[in-house]
DNA sequence: CTAACTTCATTAGTGCGACGAACGTTTATG
DNA sequence: CATAAACGTTCGTCGCACTAATGAAGTTAG
């Protein structure tokens, strides 16, 4: 037969790098995402109950600095999260323009079991590495994050 | 005054793999996107016409299954490359039911332009990385994607 | 040969993530 | 005090990954 497993990406596509992070990162964001998509979750739910237990209460603007959540796309986020219990938003007393999230117990409690979750898909994701390269990866990727993301707004230029 | 860069994000997400690979990942699109918005291209294009060059005219199922654009999406990537005269789709007289998408001189043209440009965006991506590194990175993220991209349709099974 | 299955091109539509624009409110600054 | 800036919010855009469904054209099985 060999009616020609035709699969071939040519290789000049492979070689890419661009093109292997967006790949990667798509088959990362699926292992995520159905992870968290079992308790009703999705990503940006586990990066605010990380900020918010990492450094405590904070208004939403820094919220989104800290988790890399757009404002706009912040406030779903906070809805769903408050709608389930897991944080509050008051009044900030001391500067109305601002509201003050907090995490409950049961927003605590939430976070450890995402956390779980989350933790096992980065290990499923690195499966095929051995744990040197996985340090390796992790460290590579830092540094492009570093360099492509000017502490804020673009910066070069 | 140290007015505060309050940029911390947490280190539990910094040091997530799926996070950074995302992060990577956007950083990398965007470059590549400004470089070919500039001449009115998106990344499919420039992966279509590496195809045809690669290995020669083909269907449209095809050049689906080489660059990994949905079938459902390739149609609107070819009516541009054909409306700007890159490409010929013809009706396949073997098997009516296929396309044959043929690469013009134009086409051939375009895509030694705009593979100039993904280099060089490819470059400037890996520009934190010493060489040693870039192929470093290079082989891991074609690790991750081998081993998640079981052959097709996702399931793997 | 006909019926059932499959492939192909195409259209339309979903969900999500990244992002911009604008508005009203509130706080800072000149 | 006037003006600018930050905050929360709503609405809308764009691109990507992916599903569903349809009509036409091949394939396979009885």
């Amino acid at each position: 037969m060999s009616p020609a497993p035709e699969d071939a990406t040519p290789e000049r596509l492979r070689a890419i790098p661009s093109r292997l992070l967006a790949g990667a990162a798509t088959a990362a964001d699926r292992l995520v995402n159905e992870r968290l998509a079992a308790e009703g979750a999705r990503k940006w739910h586990f990066a605010v109950l990380v900020a918010l237990d990492e450094t405590g209460p904070a208004s939403q603007a820094e919220l989104s600095r800290r988790t890399g959540v757009y404002r706009s796309d912040m406030v779903a986020v906070l809805n769903e999260l408050a709608d389930a219990g897991f944080l509050v938003r008051d009044p900030d007393p001391v500067d109305r323009r601002r509201n003050v999230i907090t995490l409950t117990p049961a927003g605590r409690a939430r976070l450890h079991h995402l956390d779980a979750l989350v933790t096992t898909a980065q290990q499923d994701l690195l499966a095929p590495l051995a744990p040197a390269e996985r340090a390796e990866l992790t460290r590579l990727l830092t540094l492009l994050n570093a360099h492509h993301r000017p502490p804020h707004g673009g910066g070069h230029a």
